[in-house]
DNA sequence: TCCATATTTCCATAATTATCGAATCATCGA
DNA sequence: TCGATGATTCGATAATTATGGAAATATGGA
């Protein structure tokens, strides 16, 4: 990942109604939710929502699918694992950054597997 | 770390300039580097670069202390630390986000270093 | 085909953020 | 105290990003 593509992921991330949208859709997991479920959960305008979801998925950090007249998003974890390791990689270099998780004994193998 | 402090950290890294620095600081450790050091590095004028600096700050991913004439910057990596575990707990659950370093068998303790 | 629903695109406007020279402030050495 | 150096603040302007209603597009059902 370039510094380019991460900036477009901070930026995806960094403004309230977007945060607030891919949280909500890390919760919904590979189900997603709809344009419209999520603008309501989050309480911004249709319009204004899909505005923020081109920008998270322009970030890659969201995708689309159509199902019915419903469009349901998901998230992709890809980008965001990707963003992690930049973070991880360029801005916490052998301090403290990465939070004591993910370090059981032997953890079966939940990672990689978006 | 709530989440609009989450939103002003990423909103602190999501741009071109002040990624460079805060990469640059951390890179430089403990020792920092000078608003002059960082500004040519960067390729910013003095004054953006302050302002870029200022940012940073405020969104406490580094810390000031002066030393003669020159300020000097440096990582603070508490902040960071609290923004991965924030992505890690929000952003990735469960899922594949945090990459795959930072968990061999036996790592001494340089994580908890800052 | 026609209507209702789900969502996006368009557009104008508002708000925020970035840029950078000039002026100002702080510190040091002579 | 004066001049030089390092950095910030000020202020005006440019650029980007956010907002949200209205119009347009896509889909499905009757």
């Amino acid at each position: 990942m370039d510094s380019s593509t991460t900036i477009r992921a901070l930026a995806a991330l960094a403004q309230e109604h977007r945060l607030a949208a891919f949280r909500l859709l890390v919760q919904a997991g590979e189900a997603g939710l709809s344009a419209g479920a999520i603008a309501e959960a989050v309480g911004a305008p249709a319009s204004s929502m899909s505005f923020h979801l081109a920008q998270l998925s322009h970030a890659g950090l969201i995708r689309q699918k159509r199902q019915s007249r419903s469009l349901i998003y998901s998230a992709d974890y890809t980008t965001m694992g990707d963003l992690m390791a930049y973070l991880t990689e360029n801005c916490c270099s052998g301090q403290g950054c990465v939070p004591a998780l993910g370090c059981e004994p032997q953890n079966t193998d939940e990672r990689n597997a978006a």
